[in-house]
DNA sequence: TACTATCTAGAGCGATCTATCTAGTCAATA
DNA sequence: TATTGACTAGATAGATCGCTCTAGATAGTA
């Protein structure tokens, strides 16, 4: 990390930190300190102070998971191999933290004060990124657009779900049975909208 | 809940702020504040401090949730029927509080700092609570035991997502479609089960 | 070499945090 | 009435919070 830019390194700290202690839990001087950063550059890059740094920073962890979203759905055209994937990514992360590190949105989203609504909505557009996504494919899977709306959200709750009940556990059982649970319901969906 | 005593008010008021603002958004002057409750109290009924406050208020509102859910299997003797009911009762509760106030346990889990090892515990035996009350019911409905357990975790990661969203989202939307989709695949495994 | 804009460096402010401590109130019992 | 334990009441400590501010370092340009 140290290769990065100072801005860089303060986002890409504050998304780890954001993802394992939520909005209030992450102080801004842990943040300069662990992504040893001058404390004056923070408010020189950041003007917005707390607020700003966790909206940037979650619209950076959401454009990048979108990305991998994508490129799951590229690499395996066949919907429920690349629904498959993307849970097993998000336990291969979950794993590699031991446990810690969750999604810096769901994290975020749960803790966000109602005075920092500009959190919020990041939270809120990433999630909105990410069920467009999902549901794009699934409609070019063949379900309607409905149909596909309602999945891909329902997609996301399963996966932000399994992830809390994971780290809680320390367990990547939760998002294993999840994951499972999803594709019997998607293989079910799929199979009737062959049928109509 | 003026007519509760002292310490039942703390521990209704912990339980409130800790679902809609996280453990390390809940400050305790906040929950003496609002609770109107003297300060000298918390460390009298809590030497322990804020983890045991908190502690204390998620086990109980495990307690008094896993209740809702053992009526929810009692009132409703078919599974789906059911578990519908809990996605509609966890949804009534979320509007009710207009969408700030999501469910403790989860919220809590999230953000959660490492320090307080016995709230996580605590968050971790509440959910483990409520997967033996599904996982009970569905096995009950003639799931097998490894069924039941992955089908009840899945059911209580796709409830606690669906309500991530939803307060995200501010709408009840994702709870919804979240509940039609758990709906779809619980008939598709039982269905499976009937066959074999 | 001067000048300017960008970034670094950190002291310090007021507010708030958890937690401790002492003193006072009150009811029940001896 | 005297005593005791439970509870109330709040001042205060020490640390940390987000944030502001000034000064110095650095690099690019005139």
């Amino acid at each position: 990390m140290a290769k990065l830019g100072t801005k860089e390194r303060l986002l890409a700290t504050s998304r780890r930190l954001l993802a394992t202690q939520g909005y209030s839990g992450t102080g801004l001087k842990q943040v300069t300190d662990e992504a040893r950063t001058p404390w004056g550059s923070m408010y020189h890059f950041f003007p917005g102070g707390k607020k700003q740094l966790a909206a940037e920073a979650i619209y950076a962890a959401a454009a990048a998971d979108n990305e991998l979203l994508e490129a799951a759905f590229v690499k395996s055209p066949d919907a429920r191999t690349a629904i498959q994937r993307i849970f097993k990514a998000e336990r291969r992360r979950i794993e590699a933290s031991d446990f810690t590190e969750g999604c810096p949105v769901g994290t975020v989203a749960l803790d966000v004060p109602s005075s920092a609504g500009d959190v919020r909505e990041a939270c809120a557009a990433a999630f909105a990124s990410w069920g467009k996504t999902i549901s794009a494919a699934l409609a070019h899977a063949g379900l309607t657009d409905s149909e596909a709306r309602s999945f891909a959200t329902f997609t996301l709750s399963a996966l932000e779900g399994a992830t809390m009940l994971s780290r809680t556990f320390k367990s990547s059982l939760p998002l294993r049975q999840s994951a499972t649970m999803v594709d019997t319901a998607l293989a079910a969906i799929l199979e009737r909208a062959a049928r109509a």
